[in-house]
RNA sequence: GGAGAAUUGUCCGAGUGGCUGAAGGAGCACGAUUGGAAAUCGUGUAAACGGUCAAAGCCGUUUCGAGGGUUCAAAUCCCUCAUUCUCCGCCA
């Protein structure tokens, strides 16, 4: 949710913001002139509210000295319909501005570039030798790597669920259990973050707090006729955590990771990333979410964006970082940076890890505050959100990064330790 | 899933139609007292929205689990829902 303060005295800047984003003018023109419709309203009904707040004390008096207050209890029923009216229009006017101005997306920082799609986000760095392919000239997909050794099952997936789930099998699913029990383990010890079990089903609330409802509900799965909807990432249920909470200046910065499945409807992603670990309705993920002051979030958004790269550089997967343009971001987002891993067999670089700043944008909507110290004010606090990393790709990036020419995959250093000393995968028997 | 009880401010807790944003207590903050502390005394101690304002502040409206209703007027009466507790059923 955006602050409708600017909206109200800088129009002309708050317009210029979210022409950036891709929303017109005269949206943003008309919800002023809405914003403005329902003030007034307000004012008129709380005027008439206050009268009515007088009278009524007068009445309470007459009738304690037991007169008569039959005239005056006449007036106020007339006065009373007429609130009623307009509290009925105050309504309208206030949908009408909620249905705008919850579609609209967060302002972008001033760091961030301006571009309509994902070609004009901008690379910031590389790490590691990304164009050196391993085994060969043709490293083969980690799909085909997957199935020919056994430990991933795509097929039956589709079979017990549908397109786009699967089973990991024998070393395959201990791989997915070394990779996040490793990466908790460096975000908990090394990072500072606490770790996490949370809800993996949140009610319409949460979703809307941190902004995937009520624009976004096509992308999730939601209960029928519960309120309910399964996570599409931990970060719905860490953010909320502090929903409707004060916190005390000296609680800040705050740090959650959480390892959570995330199901996503994937709806209008027909025919993309069908095959492998890229696109799939239910994923692993550690997440990572901090709630900071809004003096320090920046700083703590490159923070965070280095715990992501850490894992990559201990996996020593080769990754760069870019910073997503304003047409690429998500809405909730002022600022994002992708962390993308390479794939040797698709020759080109996947998003693994997105890390974005929200500044209040979640905060207002969830109201998650907290008290300065040296005033007693209440603020808004900064979310921030990041992968830390999602772990099927990262599952995927590691058979194609370690594929060795004979078919087999060799297990990262760190990871080895996690699969009880296991050094490669070979097919199974 | 069935039956019953409950839900008031940071916490405990009073309050069945008007003078209750809400008694009383605890906690917390500040001040007095003290060599310092404890005890004691005094003062203060919610949030959202709207207006005004450079700001501090001030004014108004709303909020007693949530939403709706009755009424000139609702913490208080009615309806729906949620949550918690107890008992029964079921169950990892």
């Amino acid at each position: 949710m955006l602050d409708m303060k600017l909206i109200r005295n800088d129009f002309e800047k708050a317009a210029e913001l979210l022409k950036k984003r891709g929303v017109d003018k005269e949206e943003i023109a008309r919800l002023k002139e809405i914003d403005e419709r329902r003030r007034k309203l307000i004012q008129k009904s709380e005027k008439l509210k206050s009268k009515r707040n007088e009278v009524s004390k007068e009445i309470a008096e007459k009738k304690r000295n037991n007169e008569s207050a039959d005239d005056v209890i006449q007036s106020m029923q007339e006065v009373s319909k007429e609130i009623k009216q307009i509290d009925k229009e105050l309504e309208k006017a206030e949908k009408e501005t909620w249905d705008i101005s919850t579609g609209l997306p967060n302002f972008p920082h001033e760091s961030v570039p301006v571009g309509e799609t994902e070609e004009d986000n901008e690379e910031v760095s590389r790490w590691g030798d990304a164009l050196i392919s391993r085994p060969g000239d043709e490293p083969k997909p980690h799909w085909d790597l997957g199935e020919d050794l056994g430990i991933l099952d795509f097929a039956r997936g589709a079979k017990v669920a549908q397109s786009r789930f699967l089973y990991y099998l024998g070393a395959g699913a201990r791989l997915e259990r070394a990779l996040y029990n490793f990466m908790l383990d460096v975000q908990t010890k090394e990072h500072g973050y606490t770790e996490v079990i949370t809800p993996y089903i949140v009610n319409d609330e949460s979703m809307f707090a941190t902004g995937q409802f009520p624009k976004f509900k096509e992308d999730v799965y939601e209960l029928e006729n519960e309120n309910l909807t399964l996570i599409p990432t931990a970060e719905v249920p860490l953010t909320n955590f502090y929903r409707d909470e004060i916190l005390n200046e000296a609680d800040l910065p705050k740090y959650f990771t959480a390892m959570s499945p995330s199901f996503r409807s994937e709806a209008g992603s027909a025919g993309r990333d069908t095959r492998g670990l890229i696109r799939l309705h239910q994923f692993h993920k550690v997440e990572l979410v901090k709630f900071a002051k809004p003096e320090e979030s920046y700083d703590e958004l490159e923070k965070m964006t280095r715990d992501a790269e850490t894992i990559l550089e201990k996996l020593e997967l080769p990754y760069r970082r870019v910073v997503l343009s304003t047409g690429d971001m998500g809405f909730a987002a002022a600022k994002t940076y992708d962390i993308e891993v390479w794939m040797p067999a698709q020759n080109t670089y996947r998003e693994i890890s997105s890390c974005s700043n929200t500044e209040d944008f979640q905060a207002r909507r969830g109201m998650i505050r907290f008290r300065r110290e040296e005033n007693n004010r209440i603020e808004y606090a900064h979310t921030l959100n990041g992968s830390g990393l999602a772990v099927g790709r990262a599952f995927a990036a590691i058979l194609e990064n370690y594929q060795q020419a004979d078919g087999s995959i060799k297990i990262p250093d760190v990871l080895v330790p996690y699969m009880d000393g296991m050094e490669y995968i070979t097919a199974e028997k």
